[in-house]
RNA sequence: GCGCUCUUAGCUCAGUUGGUUAGAGCGUACGCUUCACACGCGUAAGGUCAUAGGUUCGAAUCCUAUAGAGCGCACCA
């Protein structure tokens, strides 16, 4: 019976079986759990990993993070669900789809044509997801497979059109020709979340423009200037009025140029005098919304001149600046150059430069007002009327969503205060579509193509983030009024990188708060960065990438687990330290250890139950009190997402206290002549033990388990489904 | 510019609401075939808790300033 303790714990032996085994007892629904329908239900569902991706060390955290909560609650008596699902990654998936395929035949997406596009994409996604799900699987994840979701299957896409519509109809979404981060390499736009900055060293020029000079860091821009900005407070310039007309020599000959006093200006940079390009920068777009003005077009949807340029339509940008310098200072129009440092918006999926154009996009307008029908919000009330930016404010102050880290708290209401309106429209194929329809003039907006011929639908396709921040729902299987959707939303916790922060976590709030007058979840826990030993982060081209799946290979999925989890703070970044892993490899072979030995005499004693009150000497009541008080804090620190601290003060406690000190006491105890010591010796340490797998299984599901499994006092099938010791 | 986080043993990090001699893993030195475990046991070395002030009976922990590292937001044409 205790054979298999003769060897040392072996994890790739353990872990596929007893992952299966869980599965196949149906203990990941929580539907099969004992008394079901009586337990509170507890819930979080997983930040889907991108479907064609592979795990790495980053979900290996989440996934650990979040099974240790969620089998503690299971523990603990709760309705435990974690729903687990995939991501499209549109963008991505895509561009890996239409690369190989230009690559084999030279053709572009045009050739193949949308539906077939499409078709090729959905498979490959399709096909590639085995892999993720089954590295998910590995961590010893405890989802209920059976409420899979992909953010592209058949509900989800219905969640997403009918949760376009719905705002659409709110008047909260709107088609609009507004100025858009544009990118020129992935030719589509992306929003300003998915900007990065980058410093740039350049020149920055001063020009002669008829009686003033103007400053600027891109000449080429320059060509359709014609309105001339300056601050209506500007003494410099009180002689000049607004809407006052001058003509004046420029780059491709005389024009006509008005004057325009706008705030915006500000005084001390530069000449204090600016020219304006609203067809590509956000400010400029602002001010001649504010007056009026005619906006033109100088740059394509390529970076390349139009026209307007004259003789230098058609160059590409970098190829055009020189030579549009060069013949300003042929005219005598360039007053000085200088060196410039500042920062470029580029976009991170190609690292292009963002070239802002003016275009007809899809926005959600976080500034209307609208009426909340329906509201559990604390601190909004049905009925009452607000901007989605309210919305998303007053539910983390006024605490429907606790969101107990301040620093993130500060940053969150931040980004709300700079929140602009939200372009979710995007110019690729692959991802949901925008459910509209056109027919001359003529547009409709449902969840099902309008009867009649001659409809064509919006060719764009949804940010993927409209449709990931309907996840907590979307998978509950919202809009339907579900079972699902009464009991386990708002959903318990969530657990995000910082990174998502504004990009997906403020989106669930604003998503749900509308279409259920919900928050998605009542907790939220943000979490670091997993980084390189050197606190780099993880990435293809550093070649530092560490493969989760190695290191369980190596030390088992509870050492891994142990690994990342033991002594991180929630919130900082996480350094990767593979000999911390190996570590509580060891640990976790002396725990199999400590077993070897506890049921070794235990079976010699002829020890078999668990006594409800063993006949205990004082030493070993004092034992009983020790562990008591563990399991108070462990418990503690569980419900309040101190989840390093527990795991920490276990690792501890089983080998420091129970092994180093319990253990070796009992040595002499145990080899004594006295009977009834003896007994009682062996009766607390299997009650010890028994008690410290229950206290470790939502850290190291697996070695727990294993023992438990030859545990004579085993009270329930599995250790997964046994129950947390009350406290 | 505005804001956030971090700075604790050689390395990677804990230290929850301020409370007795500051902890863990790995590493280092020495000694152990002790019958649960060498994936082990024992012993030891190693920290002015970035710096300077302050609050307090008491501070790694709270406040202020400084230095360094990192990050976010906003950007000035």
């Amino acid at each position: 019976m205790l054979e298999k303790f003769l060897k040392p714990y072996n994890p790739s032996e353990t872990e596929q079986r007893l992952y299966d085994a869980w599965e196949t007892s149906g203990s990941f629904n929580p539907d099969n759990l004992p008394e079901s329908e009586g337990r509170p239900p507890f819930s979080v569902v997983l930040p889907p990993p991108n479907v064609t991706g592979v795990l790495h060390l980053g979900h290996a955290y989440e996934d650990s993070l979040q099974d240790a909560v969620i089998r503690f609650q299971r523990m603990r008596g709760k309705r435990a669900l974690w729903v687990p699902g995939t991501d499209s990654a549109a963008i991505a998936t895509q561009a890996r789809v239409e690369k190989e395929y230009s690559k084999r035949r030279g053709e572009s997406r045009h050739d193949l044509g949308r539906e077939e596009l499409v078709r090729r994409v959905y498979e490959f996604a399709k096909n590639s997801e085995d892999t993720i799900l089954s590295q998910v699987r590995r961590m010893g994840a405890s989802l209920d497979w059976s409420r899979y979701a992909y953010t592209l299957d058949e509900k989800r896409e219905k969640a997403v059109t009918t949760a376009f519509v719905r705002m659409y109809e709110a008047g909260l979404i709107y088609r609009g020709h507004r100025i858009v981060n544009w990118d020129p390499k992935g030719q589509t736009t992306i929003s300003d979340d998915e900007i990065v900055y980058q410093e740039e060293q350049t020149t920055f020029y001063y020009f002669k423009y008829g009686p003033f000079t103007i400053g600027t860091a891109r000449p080429e821009t320059k060509f359709g200037d014609k309105y001339v900005v300056i601050h209506p407070d500007d003494a410099r310039y009180k002689e000049w009025k607004h809407g006052q007309q001058l003509e004046l020599e420029w780059i491709n000959g005389p024009i006509t140029a008005t004057i325009i006093k706008d705030e915006s200006i500000d005084m001390a940079f530069g000449s204090g005098v600016m020219t304006i390009t609203p067809w590509h920068s956000m400010v400029d777009f602002e001010i001649a919304e504010r007056h009026g003005l005619d906006k033109e077009q100088i740059i394509d949807e390529y970076g390349k001149l139009l026209p307007i340029a004259g003789e230098f339509a058609g160059m590409k940008i970098a190829d055009a600046r020189p030579k549009i310098v060069e013949k300003l200072h042929q005219k005598g129009l360039v007053v000085k150059e200088e060196p410039y440092t500042h920062n470029i918006a580029t976009a991170e999926r190609t690292s292009c430069i963002i070239e802002p154009q003016i275009k007809l996009q899809w926005f959600v307008d976080v500034n209307r007002h609208f009426s909340l029908s329906h509201s559990e919000i604390p601190g909004i009330e049905s009925g009452s009327t607000l901007t989605l930016k309210e919305l998303m404010r007053a539910a983390v102050e006024r605490g429907g969503v606790d969101m107990p880290q301040e620093g993130f708290r500060k940053a969150y209401f931040h980004w709300i205060g700079n929140l602009h309106d939200w372009c979710i429209s995007r110019q690729i194929w692959f991802g949901h579509r925008v459910p509209v329809w056109y027919r001359g003039e003529e547009a409709f907006c449902g969840t099902e193509a309008p009867r009649g011929n001659d409809w064509e639908q919006d060719p764009d396709v949804l940010d993927t983030w409209f449709s990931s921040a309907l996840w907590t729902f979307s998978t509950l299987g919202w809009p339907e009024k579900t079972d699902d959707l009464a009991k386990f939303h708002p959903t318990s916790f969530m657990s995000p990188a910082y990174e998502i922060l504004f990009l997906w976590v403020s989106r669930m709030i604003l998503m749900a708060g509308f279409h259920l007058g919900q928050v998605p979840f009542k907790t939220i826990m943000i979490h670091g960065l997993v980084r390189d030993s050197k606190g780099r982060k993880f990435s293809k081209s550093l070649g530092n990438g560490v493969d989760p799946l190695e290191m369980i290979d190596k030390y088992g999925a509870d050492a891994l687990r142990m690994g990342l989890l033991v002594g991180t703070a929630l919130g900082n970044d996480i350094r990767f330290d593979e000999s911390k892993v190996k570590g509580y490899k060891h640990f976790a072979n002396k725990l199999w250890n400590i077993a070897r030995f506890v049921l070794e005499n235990a079976e010699k004693a002829g020890v078999t139950t668990l006594e409800p009150n063993p006949a205990l000497v004082p030493a070993d009541l004092a034992h009983l009190q020790t562990l008591n008080a563990l399991t108070k804090e462990v418990t503690d620190d569980f419900e309040n997402y101190r989840i390093y601290l527990a795991a920490d003060k276990l690792y501890h406690y089983a080998w420091h206290e129970l092994a180093d000190k319990i253990l070796e006491e009992s040595k002499p105890i145990l080899a004594s002549d006295d009977e009834t010591a003896k007994t009682s010796r062996a009766q607390l340490l299997l009650f010890l033990l028994d008690r410290t797998l229950r206290l470790l299984h939502p850290f190291m599901p697996f070695v727990t388990e294993e023992i438990w499994q030859s545990m004579p006092t085993k009270d329930a099938d599995f250790l997964m489904v046994a129950r947390w010791p009350d406290v």
